[in-house]
DNA sequence: AATGAATGAGGATTCATTCAT
DNA sequence: TATGAATGAATCCTCATTCAT
């Protein structure tokens, strides 16, 4: 291995390294009372280095969120791709979600208190871009769901998307901020369900119970 | 009406414009960016005057937020009040608390983004408080919910309270960040068939139509 | 008086006394090295204050500038009008212009440090400006001088303009640096002659001097 | 040639690229805004590197200096040494100082910014030295000049050459900030005819022509 | 000799909060 | 009550200089 590449290396050590930093940081105060100095004092270095490898906070900031939403992104794509039926398309695409956000409820929190603010300027472009990701994820899951429920029905796939994808946040909303001990991914089961039949399902089951 | 109630009177009057004020400027700059000076100037008084009514700008916040959950309420406490079936509630509850959002997106944006760290500190204790009230309203809703779905269904009636905020939430989000001209209410026969039904109301009806 | 002037009075003296202390910090640092703390100081006020009356350190740099300038224009501008013959004129301006030096130094050192950077850019349109103003001064002066040279030597007048502001400005610089002890003002003969007949002059009268 | 030499060469050399560098991202930033990174990139070499050849930044433009000034003596000694009369004498040193500003305009921004601040202290005694440098050059003109002019007038020699000085100045700032296409040398006949004669030359030679 | 990563002091600017009027 | 001028702590960012390699 070339010095060369030994340097590349390091240097993305470290970006990870304060990415990583950032995660924490962000996630605890919010993109605003989030300090570099904190981002540099949890990463263990100096202020000043931050600024070797981050142009600004706000770089920074788009950086972490680029990357973890690529991270997320990668086996929710892989479960579209591989579904057969609608079922089992929501159960992997669930299930592959709510993995991601139980071992990211910190990215998590940085994307919930920034998402109803895609629409409103952010030094510019930052937003902008957030929202068309955010968009983009919505319309992949759309077609997705569009493939078994009807191919015309473009606004009605999307919003089928939406309603899955909101049932998921609130549960993982719920779990962060209630500390939920058992895992987020227990709710794997009644989401799908509920998605899929509705909460009659439910009833069913319990009136036959008490029955 | 004695000359001190009529002070008294006064005083709320401005309490309601900082607030009214406080809330445009909050939704559109986020907690931190947002500005007492601005706030201010929006509801027309000086600077100063606002820490005449309200101890300082924490204070200030947590009251609009306290105003409007509350104003959230009642609607939809008498929702659930009035409902004599499960459909009726849940139409009953999302017409509430879409038609609430629709005519106060400022006050989702800034729910929204708090919402994620409601466990977090934030000087002392207004976010326990927050946490509070929202776990007030998932249990209050999953209460009314458990009436007809079960007696002691307590988790599972919790649950689907919260996968049918969920999907409000996420389409109001949509609804707002995407401009969408045509009224959040639009989406109430969707979230509630979709909540009762799954995802199979749609499908079947679609499977009718191209037969 | 009422008390929105009396305010407005207040405001004014405010600003001068920070561009009075602007005046000295940047005569003795340079715009760079001058910092906002220093001027504060020397105001007798906090930093935060300056930015009540100045937007930022550049704004403060230029108003400072224009107040000065606007400040020498005036008696040359008369020198100007009132000249009834070439030498006249000449020692209407060299006088204004030596006697507004004189009590002005800290602004002539600001001033000769700029200079040679008008056409460099300054937060996008400052420097501009004040090149723009710098040539003003010199079309002026050029064709007041043309009145009398000829009318059609526009290039002509302008060059004897710029000879006799340079021969103006390196005494200055001189008187400055040199911390001499007679009055700039001393020199105004001897710019007025040589401008009007040539080194010759003195060469005439030493010769008959000496003989 | 030594090893020991050899390697003293490369020494200079690299010394002298550090130096070209400098001369450019100074005058094109001014002292402070330049940056010692902006120097390394555009010598080639890297920022600690500058480190080798130079104590600090202050020194590498107090050695820029010098070595500019020295430059710029050289030819201009030689006019004066050579020189046969007043005339011949102004001539010669005009030209000389204009075709060295000409191609030195870069120093001459750098130069002009610091003059008037050459008795104020710069980091001890930097510009003490520069004063000193200033004024040997305006004395030695001064005498050259005095030799033609008068012998014991010392006072009127130097302030003769401080005019002299004073309109090359100008005409070269103007010639830099607004980027006149002509060359600086043009202006040679006109200062020299003023200096030697006076506004009355060029009166004379217009009244002729519109007669 | 040379590199360039790292440091940290320093500076511009903002803004919640106070307080004299 | 109301004002708005003033404060100064806090924060982002830059950059000269050092130093391990």
């Amino acid at each position: 291995m070339g010095r060369t590449t030994q340097r590349q290396d390091l240097k993305e050590e470290r970006r990870r390294e304060i990415l990583e930093a950032a995660l924490h940081v962000f996630a605890k105060r919010g993109f605003d009372k989030a300090t570099v100095d904190e981002v540099a004092e949890r990463a263990g270095i100096s202020k000043g280095a931050i600024y070797l490898y981050y142009k600004n906070k706000d770089a920074l900031f788009f950086s972490l969120f680029e990357q973890k939403m690529d991270e997320a992104r990668e086996p929710i794509t892989e479960a579209m791709r591989s579904a057969t039926s609608l079922p089992d398309l929501v159960r992997r695409v669930v299930t592959a979600q709510l993995e991601f956000l139980q071992s990211n409820q910190e990215f998590f929190r940085i994307f919930s208190s920034e998402q109803a603010r895609f629409d409103l300027d952010f030094q510019s472009d930052f937003r902008r871009l957030l929202r068309r990701r955010f968009n983009a994820y919505i319309s992949e899951l759309g077609k997705a769901i569009g493939r078994f429920v009807g191919p015309g029905e473009k606004t009605l796939s999307r919003d089928l998307a939406l309603s899955l994808i909101g049932m998921m946040n609130t549960h993982t909303t719920d779990w962060i901020i209630n500390h939920r001990s058992e895992p987020l991914t227990a709710k794997i089961d009644l989401i799908v369900s509920l998605f899929l039949h509705g909460v009659e399902t439910f009833a069913a089951e319990d009136r036959a119970l008490s029955a």
